[in-house]
DNA sequence: GGTACTACCTGGAGGC
DNA sequence: TGCCTCCAGGTAGTAC
């Protein structure tokens, strides 16, 4: 599932491959892909001539900064989309959902299996949050200078919810999602269904400090391999060996070898040691 | 306003 | 082997 240090991967590659380049047409496979406009003939049109200035992540959107001037492209990898640079003779794969084209020799290919992922245009004179509204509720990023230890406590003190549903709300924290949210939880070693406002203040700082921590690791390694993540170049993360509890119920902790359990929080799976973690 | 729940969707895994 | 059911999960929409 592509969450943060996915996409941020998937924006670094698409910076050394794509900039400068020009789109001179597309074609879109599977209608729903293409949240706006509305009318896919419009897309097409509208982003043929574009060139693509620089790649831009806003918790786990892409922006593409486009030239006319004021122009953007947004994308959402949703839970299995990948945007793959290919030679346009590539066989297509049945899960291709749009191309983009670059001259007669390269291509942009978005492959999503369950459909989710999506793609906007943004004309010119129009905010960029008023046609991709989803950026409009996004919290400040983890890496941002704003993501400091009080601006966490702040979100988290009045909540009465647990722990791991507020990581995963994108208005607390921008880009983080279930995997990542699971291994934050144990670094600091709290439990995901600790209410928020019981929450200690000397577990805030360990909290924000494992949330950082685990994206850096998994962004250095290029991704994690927990799902079929790819990058631009569709080659496979270097993360999955080293995750601590996500998807590893019913095996020893790392750390006590206490048996990792798995319950259901907010209709999302949960992996954690309840011996590490209290 | 905060929270919980559901729908969207496809393919793999497991049970029979 | 084939069919059926369950599960995975990010986000938007809806209900309370």
């Amino acid at each position: 599932m592509p969450e943060l240090p996915e996409v941020e991967t998937v924006r670094r590659g698409l910076n050394q491959l794509t900039l400068n380049q020009t789109i001179t047409g597309g074609d879109v496979l599977l209608q729903r892909t293409i949240a706006y406009p509305f009318s896919i003939e419009e897309f097409i049109e509208s982003i043929k001539k574009s060139t693509i200035k620089s790649w831009h992540r806003r918790g786990k959107y892409l922006l593409a900064e486009l030239s006319p001037p004021s122009t953007w492209l947004g994308v959402h990898l949703r839970m299995t989309g990948q945007l793959l640079w290919l030679n346009r003779d590539e066989p297509l794969h049945k899960h291709t959902r749009v191309r983009l084209f670059f001259g007669e020799e390269q291509e942009l290919r978005f492959v999503d299996q369950r459909t989710f992922g999506q793609m906007w245009y943004v004309p010119p004179g129009v905010a960029v949050e008023s046609i991709i509204t989803g950026l409009a509720k996004l919290a400040v990023d983890p890496f941002s200078p704003e993501f400091t230890v009080e601006y966490l406590a702040n979100k988290l003190k009045k909540s009465r919810r647990p722990i791991k549903t507020a990581l995963l709300d994108q208005s607390i924290v921008a880009g983080l999602g279930n995997i990542y949210a699971d291994e934050a939880l144990f670094k600091s070693g709290i439990l995901p269904t600790t209410i928020c406002a019981d929450l200690q203040s000397p577990q805030i700082e360990p909290l924000r400090t494992a949330i950082i921590e685990v994206l850096s690791a998994s962004i250095a390694a290029g991704g994690t391999t927990f799902s079929n993540f790819l990058n631009v170049k569709g080659v496979n993360g270097n993360y999955g060996g080293e995750a601590w509890v996500y998807n590893r119920t019913g095996k020893p902790c790392k750390v006590c070898g206490n048996v990792i359990q798995r319950i259901k929080l907010g209709g999302r799976s949960s992996h954690f040691c309840s011996q590490c973690q209290k």
